[in-house]
DNA sequence: CTTTCATATGAACAACTGTTCATGTGTTTA
DNA sequence: TAAACACATGAACAGTTGTTCATATGAAAG
């Protein structure tokens, strides 16, 4: 059904449109997905999730270990958290962060296969 | 190893400094991962891919598929096109884009799944 | 060669993002 | 209660991003 869109020639079939709208997520779902895609696309936010691959961590520590100040990493573990990639813990006066589920990693490292090529 | 981070008590330890320090790829890496993530994190590069899992496309079809000017397609595509996610092929005045590999599908289901819940 | 069509690109603009700085909140200890 | 500490948060700022508009490129047809 060529001429339903732009070209004159070979273009695609109105069976690939259909196909398409209907394996298209809704316009909510996208929105969500590409969120989610933006939280782990800062540097900042990986090297926590790294650092937090391999322990909670309170937010001092992450910040001296990544050598950031304590209130960035407070800013981005709290959009980390709103994206539930994260979640806290409290005792006393500190604040221990954790990796919300496995997602976490499996994301990142399919992301890592395509980079490293 | 607490004091040499910040917090007085049951902070974390050195050894997990070490393993953190081992597993954690360098700046570069790390940069180039979140680089990628920052493609995905646009809805309008996601309703492309979603596109293109279908069938390879022209740019007006696209276009036309996602209610979208051509111009703002071909500024996109141009972005996945960087970040080796789509390839181009051209046929005349025509040029289609496909999928570089499977990676792209992959990362894309794994978010959706988180998404999803 | 000129026109037409599909696509690419540059400039401009508003909207968004991540950091810093200052300060607020909540908990423990003296 | 006051001080000290860990963390959270709001404002402000520069830097980045995605779209639109106008125009350029490149290929095919007349």
């Amino acid at each position: 059904m060529c001429a339903d869109l732009c070209c004159e020639e070979k273009c695609i079939h109105q069976d690939i449109v259909n196909k398409v709208e209907t394996h298209l997520p809704n316009d909510e779902t996208l929105y969500d997905l590409a969120e989610l895609f933006k939280v782990f696309g800062d540097s900042t936010r990986i090297k926590i999730l790294y650092a937090l691959f391999e322990a909670e961590m309170c937010v001092c520590d992450i910040a001296e270990l990544l050598n950031l100040t304590q209130s960035a990493i407070s800013h981005q573990l709290r959009v980390l958290k709103s994206a539930k990639l994260v979640k806290a813990r409290r005792a006393g006066k500190t604040v221990f962060y954790s990796l919300s589920d496995e997602h976490v990693r499996l994301i990142i490292n399919q992301g890592m296969e395509h980079v490293i090529e």
